[in-house]
DNA sequence: TATATTAATCGTAATATTGCAATAAACAAA
DNA sequence: TTTGTTTATTGCAATATTACGATTAATATA
């Protein structure tokens, strides 16, 4: 059907869920790493770094800054973009918390 | 189109994005912590304890099965899941590479 | 004001994902 | 062998995602 049934889960594991399908496309995660790299803002140069075209970005760059991991400022007539650190750093607990969960594995089988 | 153009992005990009895409549904998120909560060899009561039907919970092991992040073992009739501890360590250091970016943004405009 | 530049939105096509009923396959036990 | 139990596979329907051309919106500049 397509349709995740999100009411069968918990808020923590929808929230892991939410994220991580942000990362689950490459582009987005060049974006990410870009906006990283830069340590700044972005203005306008996202298209040409990434390579699929301007509507392509655009959506792609609205479901980050929906889920407010990057934020974006109009500059002009472009409009800079950069990593909302403290929800990065928010999004990251949460993840951590799930990624981590082999330290106590003991995995007395297979 | 649906189709992600995975030649215009790095191998780690693309890595990256495979792994979260495991994540990114929340039925796969309480299959793996129920896996760690049990710390053991899981026979049969997934379907029980997720709650969707039995061909959709099969269907999300074979994709985690397929990433190498949990392993199956025949075992009489039913089939045994646990985690692939030493595969996870290597996606969590994937992602982790990624995740920790922020450790250097000054964060200097926006 | 007219034009150029840049980004967002709309509309649409194609592929992917999710979910389950029905069925098949594998095996244990009677 | 027959029956019951458990998991995998098949087939299909519905929704989601990805991508981009065309257009619109917003703003700067000539």
């Amino acid at each position: 059907m397509g349709l995740t049934k999100t009411e069968m889960f918990t808020d923590e594991q929808n929230q892991i869920a939410i994220f991580a399908k942000a990362f689950g496309h490459p582009a987005r995660v060049a974006i990410l790493q870009h906006l990283f790299k830069i340590n700044a803002c972005v203005c306008g140069d996202l298209v040409a770094v990434i390579g699929l075209a301007q509507p392509t970005i655009s959506q792609h760059l609205k479901e980050l800054k929906l889920l407010g991991l990057i934020k974006g400022s109009v500059e002009g007539t472009s409009v800079c973009y950069c990593i909302h650190v403290e929800n990065w750093t928010k999004m990251k607990k949460v993840l951590a918390e799930f990624l981590d969960l082999d330290t106590s594995v003991e995995n007395g089988c297979c």
